[in-house]
DNA sequence: TTACATTTGCATCGTTGTTGCAATTAAAAT
DNA sequence: ATTTTAATTGCAACAACGATGCAAATGTAA
């Protein structure tokens, strides 16, 4: 899928930084930081562009948004568009990279009674496999 | 348990502030935010003092934090005092209440080959059983 | 009571993210 | 192709959170 594609579908404007953004975490198979995406991005943009980049896109469920740690934020494309489930993420303590877990479900916890959810969040914390073989 | 109790068996200074930040969280049935947390104060405490309090607070893992959305951080009394077991989080949308869900184990997700896991975080974002209620 | 190490408060700084506003740009209408 | 309109951009300024260096104050052990 193009990066014009999903911003029509959405009826967004399409500018070069939406249209990078995109592509750039599309391509991606792990999740980006700001400046991570900065980097792969070939046009340069206002820090404020870009912060209202993200949040257009992530109001539209273009990307999601993963926090670590209250420090570490990524992006990543949205289920939305890949036609997935909601999935686990997974942090790697070493690398610090942050991957959407597409094949782990979350479980459907059970709440006390007259509670009741709508979303749930789950973050693995650990090594990942790259880190655990370079030991 | 006293939270001078607390101190001296980390081996830390028992300060004012230290001792009512572990009151105060002990005595709460919900996480609380920093400024949740200076409103049931005694004593009036710089910025710092209060960041540095929570800092040594958590590495002794006497109290951990939660963060929602990147934004909202609560404080809660660590499991290593109340001997419980890791445990799932639950964020109201409505009022911004913020419980431990003791009864709530967390579920042991498979990881991919390879990866290996620390530590897992889990938060549940609905509406608590109170605003429920009051629909 | 003294001595020592730790902790506090203050000033300052860095990062992240937001807002108001004028200038620019994309897309729709002519 | 040109004009029109509404959305988006970049800039400046600001707010909140958290960290650090340092002198003064405080807790604890001698």
């Amino acid at each position: 899928m193009k990066a014009v594609e999903v911003l029509n579908r959405h009826k967004l404007k399409r500018t070069s930084c939406r249209e990078g953004i995109i592509d750039v975490v599309m391509a991606s198979n792990q999740a980006l930081s700001e400046n991570e995406i900065r980097e792969r991005l070939a046009g340069n943009y206002d820090r404020t562009t870009f912060y209202r980049s993200f949040k257009t896109l992530e109001e539209h469920h273009i990307i999601h948004k993963i926090v670590i740690n209250n420090q570490l934020v990524k992006y990543a494309i949205d289920n939305t568009i890949t036609h997935k489930d909601e999935h686990a993420h997974f942090y790697c303590n070493e690398c610090h990279t942050v991957k959407c877990m597409e094949n782990i479900p979350i479980q459907k916890y059970q709440l006390p009674e007259g509670y009741s959810d709508t979303e749930t969040e789950v973050l693995i914390k650990g090594k990942c496999a790259n880190c655990v073989n370079q030991e």
